[in-house]
DNA sequence: GTGGTCTAGACCACG
DNA sequence: GTGGTCTAGACCACG
């Protein structure tokens, strides 16, 4: 796998693994219906505790990413990933309001903050080959 | 004051009370040198703790928004915010990498996202009448 | 542990706890990726409060002594400490400067201050062996 | 006066004051015997509190900076400033003590400090005139 | 009155 | 078990 964890960050670790496998879906590494490890051996593959994989996994499950079969183990979503509804546009309203309130203080111009935000898109459509 | 906290949140209400101090200085309802309540005023204010408070308003003097003045008390920084530097900015991409790595699996496109910016960025303009 | 407070003394506990500690360090006692007590135990250890130490260890953090590992609890920085850049010589500055400014008034020549510099300095060396 | 004060330092003003008049008689801008302005004058000059400068007045006679008298007012001590004694060195060699320490943590040389001390040393010689 | 420091005690998220 | 957060309450130095 392709997982890249910081011990020393504030960010939980499973939170950054679940960051970590959704920036696999959106850069296409990971794509419906492709298997996950199990709990059992991405918690060796990566050095960390079983329960810390298992939150991971249920977060993702809970928001629509993966499937976990008993048998066939853990899966991408064979349908795709559930589009954005409102309940997910006001939550991502939420988080950025206050990255953009801080922006203004800092003086960081719309122009900016939208361009930062243009070329993080452009860097996923360019592993993604989407360009 | 006008700050609202969410004690139901999973957002610590020290976390809050700096957003909303931020949010403030954003909408220019705080202006450079004005005075913001003593620790312990607020905190009776608020109904929450002093430390609470306290542990906010060292994060924001750490990060330059407010001093704390031995004679006119807690202030916002009169000398304005500091500009976003090279680190801010760093800080900030990895703040909205997992939300754009998000927004792109559940097919928001680079649109969507970059109006929703602008759309919280003009609320901000609207409420300084820096339109 | 070292450590070994005053509870009498004008200086806080927690910035003694730090200086014992950077003692630590510094006489090699505690060397790059060593393990520190945790908070809890520490406190226990010296008999104050664990906020006490905590406030400690995060200035610690904070200064780049030590790390908080989600994994290995607390450490030495395992990349050594960073060495002395300009804001720390100017801040050394802005506190051996009242120490100089009176001693001057005391008739301390500069030579005798430079010898007493130097022999504490040599007793870090003894300690460590780098004589 | 010369005095220049910092509202937002964490050191107490009254302490900010007690160095600024060592300071004032270590580049002898102040001479045993010249006078010092009333607790009063100095009080409403700074634009700071009586008991402010008071106490840092105090503090500077029982050091034997300065005598009170009821009549003539406040004077550098005219017998000088009391030497060095054990007690003095030990009190400095204490307050060195944690500089020296966090200097060779940071890989400050035991060279570089004592030239920095010798910078600020003569750095009052030149005022003074006594190079 | 104000912030700084410290304590005792509690609950929770994380691993 | 560990750090993070929060509370209630207390004393002190400072101004």
């Amino acid at each position: 796998m392709f997982i890249n964890l910081d011990f020393e960050s504030k960010e939980p670790i499973y939170v950054q693994l679940i960051h970590q496998i959704i920036e696999g879906v959106a850069k296409k590494k990971l794509q419906p219906g492709d298997a996950l490890p199990s709990v059992r051996s991405l918690a060796a593959d990566i050095g960390i505790n079983l329960h810390t994989v298992n939150k991971a996994y249920q977060q993702l499950k809970q928001d629509g990413f993966i499937l976990i079969h008993r048998q066939k183990g853990v899966v991408v979503h064979p349908d795709g990933i559930p589009k954005a509804d409102k309940v997910y546009k006001s939550v991502l309203k939420e988080k950025l309001h206050p990255l953009i309130s801080e922006s203004v203080c800092r003086s960081v111009t719309e122009e900016e903050f939208l361009q930062l935000c243009s070329q993080l898109f452009h860097e996923f459509k360019e592993e993604t080959g989407d360009v």
